[in-house]
DNA sequence: GTCTATACTTGGATAGAC
DNA sequence: GTCTATCCAAGTATAGAC
């Protein structure tokens, strides 16, 4: 096997055992043996277990990134932004994107120095979100400023898959979504209605 | 010292070590030397270190349920529930209440066994969301189930709870916390607005 | 680049003295 | 109820053969 493959196998492995052994289970003997090669092969490409777990990471964020980039622009609607995320949310929580994150998180605190390097790969995705935000959020009925509703989003998102990941079930997390999406349309149709709030407001 | 004394040491030893070195970093050596006693004591009085954790999340659980009690039925509107509850949640995020079960929830995975009594020691909480939840949307302009409300703030608190670990900045947590006050104060305002769009929308 | 073997450290857990 | 001492398993990391 050549190098380069060997490497796609531990950063692979490295993935699934986030995701179904935690922070906490993810040694260099568990990652090797879902990877099927030797424990000494992730020192040799990665130089030590958090690199890996890093590296793991930096995969995960940039080909995710680029699923959820197809969103902005599409869609000039809070529904349709939320509809649309669903969508690409539910692949995540199925395949567990987001658990690498949340565990790489909380595992942080007991590597120093780590907490950095992720905060590294998650400030792409507030950058996004914070775009994304804008974007529907500009003539919305309620001012909301993109830079808290980004970082409640973000916030959201993690806290949906700490939740499924607890009960061993999504659908209650596709539901919050389907409420979102239900709440932003209501939101959507409310724009003229607020306006004129906004109007009588100013003028007391 | 008595054993009441040791266990309280311990368990609260076990709150801090997961607050500062996280689950993975939460040994029984560790926890022990926090607690300034020995080691076998865990053993003795808990039986292992992941019953110890789990009495630390109920002990904190418990507690802070109680402050959150408080809040319930003092106030009818949204922006009144939010501000209240932001209060206590800047209490929580200071001492790191939330982060025992973050960080509880990410090591399940490698203890089996353990979700399901985290789970136990959540659920009160899901049930104290929803009643909060209702009281306060039952004549909102919008149409929100309390369980999906419940089950989104709950997230979002774990998710915030993330954020502010990683950032080691709990400000911004905080803001997102006063942006829900005022988009909450504006939902309480359109009450009768909606009413009259609920209507209109009715009868086409 | 990959393996075996191994050194070293840390962690969970128990036995037994006090 | 608490400590010391200890066993054993598992972890990180490296050296060296192939």
């Amino acid at each position: 096997m050549s190098g380069e493959q060997t490497r796609a196998a531990l950063i692979s492995a490295a993935i699934q055992a986030l995701r179904e052994d935690g922070f906490a289970g993810s040694s260099a003997r568990v990652i090797a043996a879902r990877a099927g090669c030797n424990q000494a092969l992730i020192f040799y490409h990665f130089g030590s277990v958090p690199d890996l777990l890093v590296a793991a990471l930096e995969q995960v964020s940039a080909s995710r990134l680029d699923a959820y980039r197809g969103l902005l622009g599409h869609t000039a609607t809070i529904a349709g932004l939320v509809d649309a995320a669903r969508t690409i949310f539910a692949e995540d929580l199925a395949a567990g994107h987001v658990r690498v994150l949340t565990e790489l998180i909380s595992g942080a605190q007991s590597v120093p120095g780590l907490g950095e390097r992720i905060r590294a790969c998650l400030d792409p995705w507030r950058g996004f979100a914070q775009t994304a935000m804008a974007s529907v959020l500009a003539d919305a009925p309620v001012q909301v400023p993109a830079e808290q509703a980004a970082y409640a989003v973000v916030a959201g998102i993690l806290g949906l898959e700490l939740l499924a990941q607890l009960d061993g079930d999504q659908s209650a997390a596709l539901a919050v979504f389907d409420q979102a999406r239900d709440f932003g349309a209501v939101l959507d149709q409310l724009r003229p209605l607020a306006s004129l709030l906004r109007r009588k407001q100013g003028g007391s």
